[in-house]
DNA sequence: CGTTAGCACTCATTAACGTAGAGTGCTAAT
DNA sequence: ATTAGCACTCTACGTTAATGAGTGCTAACG
């Protein structure tokens, strides 16, 4: 239907245009290497293709610009698959790997809800889990070859996590390795957890389970899985609608900020109770034209983590203060519940 | 130090300059309501907060913008504390109530690192819960008054709740209870299980254990939460950024679909395979210049959901294309365990 | 005959310019 | 102490003209 030529022209406006999102013109597709025709021939044929229905154009003197059957065209048979960048696989197989732990959920969640409900930037710490240790463990089996293990840590949280058995284990075994872990590992750090069970529990394994050496690797998995991804943010974007961010170098200021944790958890790691830096008195000098709310949340005294609004000094200072005051109260209560 | 007066008018400048975000001048004040000066006479006092230092003038003949200095003054001693609204309170609870099932944060976060890569909108759709029904229940006591109760579905999810004991029920019972309902609600859909529980079990429960009644609600909630939120936007200001979304009506209407889940999933809903609908194809006239690539994830060749980018015509398909085309098998992989 | 140089033409974007209006500061009257 | 009045300043906006990107057509070229 279309001629070897007119996909290859087809196929670089389309290109173009999802690149600059304006209308292509017929010198830019001839100056572009491997095409090899002058303006005028690319003219003839962008006429021919818009003749066709494969092109539009925005008005006389304006480029070419795909039209839907244009895109439909250039994605049955001229789209090349992209690939997969090793960067993106790398993120993408991290969140297959990275289930998130209860409070982790929940310091995000709570951030999302914050983001939406100000329109402005949250950015939610949790509690420090430098020091948790272990409380409890437990192996419930599911069926032959799975169960799930059971991790209660000296805060009260509780974690599942579904493993798989090695073969040729038993109930009884099951149930020795559950009483062997926690008599050896209750009270231990979790920064220290690891290296223990390899240490101390792994011989002692060795004496009463099969397949031990399994069996290990197994639960240190499932013991490592206790890191602190402790910061999250949400509603980034909603910095962008304000109109004091038109200027984009400002924005980008901003957003190297979120991306880097340190930082933020040093902006946010506050005073107990609300707290408002405004415009100059904020220290980093990326938002030296915001303002930061923040709020702890603390059981007994005992400051758990902090919640923060970020927005524009032009903020809505009593609805955001409000609005903190009650979520970092509801945390305490949540996180209450959990420590029993 | 400074006189009621100029507090009242620091007070309403930072009010409307929040609001508006351009400087306010001396005639808008005075037209306030309960204000009672003219616009010279707020004008002598302003040039004196001017001077003090709480207020600042981007030029002359602009009006005046509060400083840092005049914020902080806003904070400390004006400002009114907005009551939270009740729709406000409202989705703060529900939050708290709210923890989202192991599948619902595969679906979220699927949702979020997709709108991350691709910079587009994601629509990600959740395998329908509708006919799942209960496998295996058990509960792990922690302590006396706290235990953990795992729920195994059909499909192979493992769920855990922390629920807490009614007082004076001790561990036999608690095995007696599990029994009993691993005999009469296995194999029994969600949907049914809650009208189930209070009809069969309840009368049995009662000949065994004692307190059976607050037992019996305790119950009741922990498999009340199988509900199917199954569809995640993620991303949606992602879509502002494009140049074609200068309209902020197109942007209106665009956000009110995302808040139609009916008509998401309708959207979303699509054949096996990926499937790309340019512009005018879609059937959805608030997003007839946007592209829709969706690509559904199945195993064993059974469909179980779909995951979707929204972005305008001008969409980088190649990229989207085999992005969707990684994740969606890794989604059924990642399924695929859980089903086991 | 396919390709390309050249040219007249179109239309959006941009800069230049002048005007309107919002807001101020100051003075004098109340 | 307050306010009306007025001259002054500076931005925002609309108008106009110039610029330039891009086209379509014609004629020349290999």
């Amino acid at each position: 239907m279309l001629t070897e030529r007119q996909r290859m022209i087809l196929n670089a406006i389309v290109d173009d245009y999802i690149r600059s999102a304006e209308p292509v013109g017929s010198r830019s597709i001839s100056k572009r290497g491997g095409v090899g025709f002058s303006p005028a021939t690319i003219r003839n044929e962008m006429a021919d293709l818009e003749d066709l229905g494969f092109l539009e154009q925005p008005h006389t003197s304006a480029g070419r610009v795909p039209s839907t059957k244009g895109y439909r065209y250039y994605v049955d048979h001229l789209v090349k698959l992209g690939e997969v960048s090793e960067q993106e696989l790398e993120r993408i197989r991290h969140f297959m790997a990275d289930k998130m732990n209860q409070m982790e959920q929940v310091i995000q969640h709570a951030a999302t809800i914050l983001s939406n409900l100000t329109n402005y930037t949250s950015i939610v710490l949790g509690p420090e889990t430098f020091n948790n240790s272990l409380k409890h463990f437990q192996l419930v089996p599911l069926n032959e070859s799975t169960a799930v293990a059971i991790i209660v840590t000296n805060t009260g949280h509780v974690e599942n996590r579904t493993v798989s058995i090695p073969g040729g284990v038993d109930m009884s075994e099951i149930e020795k390795v559950t009483r062997i872990l926690n008599e050896k590992l209750v009270g231990v750090p979790f920064s220290r957890l690891r290296s223990r069970l390899y240490t101390e529990v792994g011989q002692e394994l060795g004496r009463y389970v099969s397949h031990y050496e399994e069996f290990l690797d197994v639960l240190g998995n499932v013991l490592a899985g206790e890191q602190d991804h402790r910061v999250f943010v949400s509603g980034t974007s909603n910095m962008l609608i304000q109109p004091e961010f038109k200027d984009v170098e400002k924005v980008k200021t901003l957003l190297d900020l979120f991306d880097e944790q340190p930082a933020l958890i040093k902006l946010v790691s506050a005073n107990p109770g609300i707290q408002v830096k405004i415009g100059s008195e904020n220290d980093h000098e990326a938002i030296n034209n915001c303002s930061l709310i923040t709020a702890t949340y603390s059981i007994a005294g005992q400051s758990l983590g902090t919640i923060g609004i970020l927005g524009p000094t032009r903020m809505e200072y009593g609805k955001v203060i409000s609005l903190l005051d009650v979520l970092s109260k509801d945390m305490a209560v949540m996180y209450g519940k959990w420590y029993k």
